[in-house]
DNA sequence: CACGGGCGCGCG
DNA sequence: AAAGCGCGCGCCCGTG
């Protein structure tokens, strides 16, 4: 059963039409006024339980969330759009020809475009609701002739089942992310704002700097003799270096820890701290966290392999430094899971490397560390060197200590080498290449194409130098976008059995102090490539990491079907996120 | 004065 | 150990 969902001729009314599965209606479009909409939606969720189609998750479910409903599916044309219309699967059933683009995304969290350009998103994650200013959604008829579009493409693809479950995990991580920032991680302001004090002193007035950055600030000058210098400016900073004597190419710490000067241990310090005031520092704290929670801002698909990205507040960037503010509430844990060598076992499963995946567990399951599996094969031992290798032959590494590292490996796993050698080579040929699932790489640009057909010698130089530089993206595309879809998969069937936790007796005794029944449900909390975390009821941690594990199981088996290699996690109960592994 | 590229560094 | 993928953020600084 499908539910559309689209705005109606009136903006403050939403038109829901349900389908049924071969398409056709199952109960005519009905009008609701959005301040019903919130009742409307949980009323059909009771007794149909559909998949909710609408334009983007995210111009509808945050609003929902606010209202306290939740949808156990959904189907994000947008999100998914954006895979069709590039996958090489559907590549002969034009839709890629004929597809009507969807309206470019307004956040709803900022509001409008113009708020948005006024004043840099200021307290804009607490704003009122996305329903006062949703913006303008396709209607009911084009939502029902898209999810036509849709369905017909994946239907006549090459792949429709990799397609329909990639889809549909992408769309669950569109749920998913909504979720997580409707929840957000657990965030001690109190401290992150000690850990600031301590740092850096005490919180500045206005726009000044923590009095130990300027302390620093002075010593560099000092030391530098340089009663001006900004040592926030490259240029004025490199300028200074150079007058000591210090020949560096470049102001980029790890270079600069090459040299013996006595300004180098300050410059490093400052360095450090100032990125902590700038990004995660008093304004970051005020900006973001609200309540307790950090109100992490997710973008499903995107990046151009598929992972997530974030917005604001830096959610998949957040330092190790100040993971010791996020902390579980009273009675709750962090359960923080992530995949072990994600990105190598995709590729051995992807080049059906059997020696590869053999270095990783055996046939009855028992896991090991991959990359010391493989050191033990050969690299004497040496996991570091092991990893290196591994990850220079993703990458595209050809100089250094991975460049020289790769060839060992590609004697040792052939194929899995040759794997992404060929992604590489169609890369540099100008082709497409597509994940597992079938997220395929944009199509080159007329630039790109055009330098590939220059005559002259300078510019040859430069075409060859962009063609090498698309290899390595595709080589890495294939094995990042496989991962991405793996990681999408884990995490939407950790969603789905932990509504069924949720739903279950087990939750039940839990109350809070004043003998209000809490509900007291694991929550997901924050998702970082490889990596999740759950907000998690003391009394249900081993069903949870249960879980945890089961859902890796089925995420494996329902891209890979079976194969002789396994995705193991590894899970760290904590309460503060510092703590994890 | 607004904008965007470059840089440096945080994360995976 | 230090060059090879994908990002976001904040600052500097040149351009229009």
């Amino acid at each position: 059963m499908y539910a559309l969902l689209a705005t109606g001729p009136e903006s403050s009314t939403v038109l829901v039409e349900l389908r049924n599965d071969d398409g056709t209606v199952a109960a005519p479009a009905q009008t609701i006024e959005r301040s019903q909409l919130g009742s409307a939606v949980q009323s059909l969720e009771a007794t149909h339980h559909p998949r909710w189609v609408w334009d983007r998750a995210i111009h509808w479910y945050p609003g929902l969330l606010a209202d306290g409903i939740r949808v156990e599916k959904c189907h994000d044309l947008a999100l998914c759009q954006n895979i069709l219309q590039y996958s090489e699967f559907a590549a002969a059933t034009g839709y890629q020809q004929n597809f009507t683009p969807l309206p470019p995304e307004v956040d709803p969290a900022r509001g409008s475009s113009s708020i948005y350009g006024a004043q840099a998103g200021q307290e804009s994650l607490f704003d009122a609701p996305p329903s006062s200013s949703t913006p303008v959604s396709w209607d009911l008829a084009a939502v029902a002739r898209e999810l036509v579009a849709q369905k017909t493409a994946i239907a006549s693809s090459t792949h429709p089942a990799r397609l329909t479950l990639l889809l549909s995990a992408e769309s669950a991580g569109a749920l998913v992310a909504a979720e997580m920032h409707y929840e957000g991680i657990p965030w001690r302001e109190e401290l992150h704002r000690r850990l600031l004090n301590d740092l850096l002193g005490p919180e500045p007035a206005n726009f000044a700097h923590p009095e130990k950055l300027e302390a620093l600030a002075g010593q560099l000058r000092t030391a530098l003799n340089a009663p001006s210098l900004n040592p926030d400016s490259p240029q004025d900073l490199m300028r200074a270096l150079h007058r000591a004597g210090i020949e560096t190419k470049s102001t980029r710490s790890w270079e600069l820890q090459e040299f013996k000067h006595p300004v180098i241990e300050p410059l490093l310090n400052y360095r450090k701290l100032s990125r902590l005031f700038t990004t995660n520092g008093w304004n970051w704290l005020q900006q973001w966290v609200k309540d307790g929670r950090f109100h992490a801002e997710y973008v499903v698909g995107g990046v151009v392999s598929g992972r997530w990205a974030s917005r604001g507040g830096g959610a998949m960037q957040i330092p190790a430094q100040i993971r010791h503010a996020a902390v579980a509430d009273p009675g709750y844990s962090l359960i923080v899971a992530d995949a072990a060598q994600l990105e190598p076992r995709v590729l051995a499963a992807l080049a059906q490397d059997t020696a590869m995946a053999a270095a990783g567990g055996d046939a009855a399951g028992n896991n090991k560390d991959l990359y010391a599996g493989i050191a033990a094969e050969g690299f004497d031992g040496d996991r570091s060197m092991a990893k290196v290798a591994l990850l220079g032959a993703i990458y595209g590494a050809t100089t250094g200590d991975s460049g020289r590292l790769v060839p060992q490996l590609a004697r040792m796993y052939p194929r899995a080498l040759d794997f992404v050698e060929q992604a590489a080579r169609a890369g540099e040929r100008g082709e497409r290449v597509t994940s597992y699932l079938g997220r395929s790489t944009p199509p080159t640009s007329q630039e790109w194409r055009d330098g590939q057909r220059s005559t002259n010698a300078a510019e040859q130089r430069r075409a060859e130098q962009a063609a090498r530089s698309r290899g390595r993206f595709t080589r890495n595309f294939v094995v990042q976008g496989t991962a991405a879809e793996w990681a999408c998969c884990w995490l939407a069937e950790l969603r789905r059995r932990l509504r069924v936790l949720a739903a279950s007796a087990a939750v039940a005794p839990d109350f809070s102090g004043d003998g209000a029944a809490q509900p007291g449900t694991p929550q997901l909390v924050a998702f970082l490539h490889d990596e999740v975390m759950v907000h998690c009821p003391d009394h249900l941690i081993e069903e949870v990491k249960q879980i945890v594990h089961e859902s890796s199981r089925a995420a494996t088996e329902l891209i890979f079907g079976k194969i002789p290699l396994e995705f193991p996690v590894n899970v760290s109960v904590v309460q503060c996120y510092a703590d994890a592994k």
